[in-house]
DNA sequence: GTCTATATGTGGATAGAC
DNA sequence: GTCTATCCACATATAGAC
C-alpha cells in the first residue's frame, strides 16, 4: 500500500541508502526546523516504513551524528580556499569569513546543527567529530600560511564572525545587516594582530588601564 | 492521588500562579533542555493536573513566550548598569560586556531561548518582544551616553559579543576560553569606533583597498 | 478553578513475521 | 531488509463533576 516493495528510493541521489536518507531528513529539517523532523515523516517521504530506517540509523540521535557529519563534510567540500602564502592576512580572512558566511546563510538549519547544542541530548561521536576537526584545520590552513595566529586568535575569530552570522539569521534572515560588517571585523583583527606582533613580548600581557 | 487537592502550589516563590508555573518551566528547561520541555511533567512538579495548565497559559508556545517576556525582565532586573557620562567608553562597554556574559552564562537555555530562534514554530508575541526591547534600551543606554554609536555600532556589538558567549556555551560550557577575550574585543571596538571618529567624514566611507 | 475522564494525532522505538 | 502490529509518552483539547 505504502510504497513499491522493491523500491528504487535509493537511486534518490547517491548509491547508498544512508546517503538518501541523510538528504532527505536535511530537506525535511529545512522545512519543519531542525527540532520538528519526524522520523516517521522522513520514512513516508522515502517511501518506506517507519522501522525500516531503523535498519540503516540506531535513533533519531544517530541520524543528527550522521548529519552532523554530512554538514562538515559539505563545508570543506564547499568552494575550497586554497593555501597562499603571497596573500595578506586581510584578503585571506575576508575570502574565508565570506565562504563561512555563505556557506552558514544557504541553510540556516545546518549552521544550526553544525554550530550550537540546540539538541537537548545529542553530542557528535567521535568519528562525525573528527570530520568536524578535519573542516576547521582546512579553515585555518591558509590563514596559518600567512601568520602565526595563535589558538585565541583563532577562538575571537570564530566566535566573532559565527555571532555576526548567528544575528542575522536570528533578526533579520534575508538581510545583511550584521554580515556586512564582516569585511571591517576582518580590518579590526587583522590591526588587533598586527599590534600586538608590533608591541615585543612584554612577558605578562599588560594592558596599562588600571590608571 | 497525586497533589492535595488544595494545594498551595502557587506559593512555591511568587504570589501569582502563573509565575510559579513559569518558574518551574525554567527548571525543567534546565534539567531537559529547552525543546525537551513538557507540559506533563510541568504540571506533575507542580501538583496539578495537565489540563489545569490551560487555565493559565493557552498553549505550549504561549508558554515559551511567557518565559521569553519572563527572561528578558530578568535580565532588565539584573545588576542594572547607571547610565554616567563621565566614564570612558572602553569602561562602559566592558562593564556591559561582563554583565551580559554574566546573565548568560548563569542559564545557557534562558540564553537560547532569549537569543536564538531555536524552537520551530515560536516567535514572541508583541508584548514580549516589548520586554525584550525595553532590556536592549536599558543595554544601549550608558552606551549612548558617553558616545554617539550608530546602529552599526550596536549590532557589530551585540553580534561579536553574543557570538563569544554562544561558541563557549556550545564548545566549553565551564571555562573562558572564548569569553576571556571580551576586553580585548571591547578594546578593538573602541579603536575602531574613535578611528573613525577621527577621520572627518569622507562622502562615501571608501576603504581604499581596490590596490 | 480544578479535577477526572476521555479522545485524537503525533512521535520514537521494538517484536516478530516474511 | 522490510513489513505489520504494537507500545508508551506527549501535545492538544473537550466534557462534565465538584
Amino acid at each position: 500500500m505504502l510504497g513499491n516493495q522493491n523500491a528504487d528510493w535509493r537511486s534518490a541521489r547517491k548509491a547508498t541508502a544512508l546517503a538518501a536518507i541523510v538528504d532527505m531528513a536535511w530537506e525535511l529539517a529545512r522545512e519543519h526546523g531542525l527540532a520538528g523532523l519526524s522520523l516517521r515523516d522522513l520514512a513516508r517521504r522515502l517511501g518506506m516504513a517507519t522501522p525500516s530506517l531503523y535498519s540503516y540509523v540506531d535513533s533519531k540521535h544517530a541520524l543528527y551524528d550522521a548529519m552532523f557529519a554530512d554538514g562538515w563534510q559539505a563545508f570543506i567540500d564547499f568552494e575550497p580556499q586554497p593555501a597562499d602564502p603571497t596573500l595578506d592576512l586581510a584578503t585571506v580572512l575576508k575570502v574565508g569569513a565570506h565562504r563561512w558566511v555563505r556557506f552558514s546563510l544557504a541553510d540556516p538549519v545546518r549552521h544550526q546543527l553544525l554550530n550550537h547544542r540546540t539538541i537537548p541530548g545529542f553530542e557528535p561521536s567521535p568519528d562525525s567529530y573528527a570530520v568536524a576537526q578535519a573542516a576547521y584545520l582546512q579553515l585555518r590552513a591558509p590563514i596559518e600560511a600567512v601568520a602565526d595566529f595563535t589558538q585565541a586568535d583563532m577562538d575571537l575569530l570564530t566566535g566573532t564572525v559565527d555571532g555576526l552570522i548567528t544575528q542575522q539569521l536570528a533578526n533579520e534572515p534575508g538581510g545583511k545587516r550584521w554580515v556586512g560588517q564582516i569585511d571591517d571585523l576582518m580590518d579590526l583583527l587583522v590591526h588587533h594582530y598586527e599590534h600586538r606582533r608590533a608591541t615585543p613580548s612584554r612577558a605578562t600581557p599588560r594592558k596599562g588601564k588600571k590608571r
